[in-house]
DNA sequence: TCTATATACATAATTCACTTATGTATTGAC
DNA sequence: GTCAATACATAAGTGAATTATGTATATAGA
């Protein structure tokens, strides 16, 4: 596991990028697959999880879709046009944050 | 300039790091080299600054040492051996952390 | 000369993204 | 029939940052 403070920040380029990744995912199961892909390094918390992706649908880059499977609710998420124009911008972002940390800190990645 | 979101948790390994690089050096110089080393792209604010620097040397991963050049104040930072060790896992966690995120996010850095 | 900028420290108030805690409810395995 | 997993949600608290403010010296240019 990693020091959560190193996180921060990285919430909505995650679920912006795995989202574009995946297509339509409900809540749930982003954990899931950020847990998988991460093998289990990444452990995203409901706390965090949902406010987050309320925050992002209010801002218009997510689109939701309420489906009942047998008597549970269960909520997909998908990105919409800006949202994945969003994503890309965040991921982006990222790697040119990681490129001068990696400079500033002297550190080869790979 | 970087989202400042992206930042957070980072404060603490970039000034340990710099310092393990650099030698003695003071919080201003600090901010400069910095900012050198980042091309402008990472600017530490002072009210950031200071008191992690002073959270550190409480910690006793710093060591101080204050000089008089002319009628001015000048606080040298130096790390203690336990500075240097901490200093070491902190890089250590951040590149795991990029590698992390990498395969999360899908990217290649270079 | 005086004035803006750079140097150099410091702390207090505020912000905000997270963690932790709590709540509700269904489903499946043993 | 009870525990763990599934699935959503929100409220309280934390803590690392930003923003604002304060103090003071040094220096370059108008």
């Amino acid at each position: 596991m990693h020091s959560p403070q190193l996180l921060k920040g990285t919430l909505q380029t995650i679920l912006l990028k795995v989202l574009k990744d995946h297509g339509k995912m409900y809540g749930y199961e982003i954990t899931q697959r950020v847990k998988e892909l991460s093998d289990s390094r990444l452990q995203l918390t409901e706390g965090a999880l949902y406010p987050t992706l309320h925050k992002l649908e209010a801002e218009g880059f997510l689109r939701t879709e309420t489906v009942m499977i047998g008597k549970r609710v269960r909520k997909y998420y998908t990105l919409t046009s800006q949202g994945r124009s969003i994503a890309k911008d965040r991921v982006a972002e990222f790697v040119d944050f990681i490129k001068t940390m990696s400079t500033v800190l002297q550190v080869h990645i790979n």
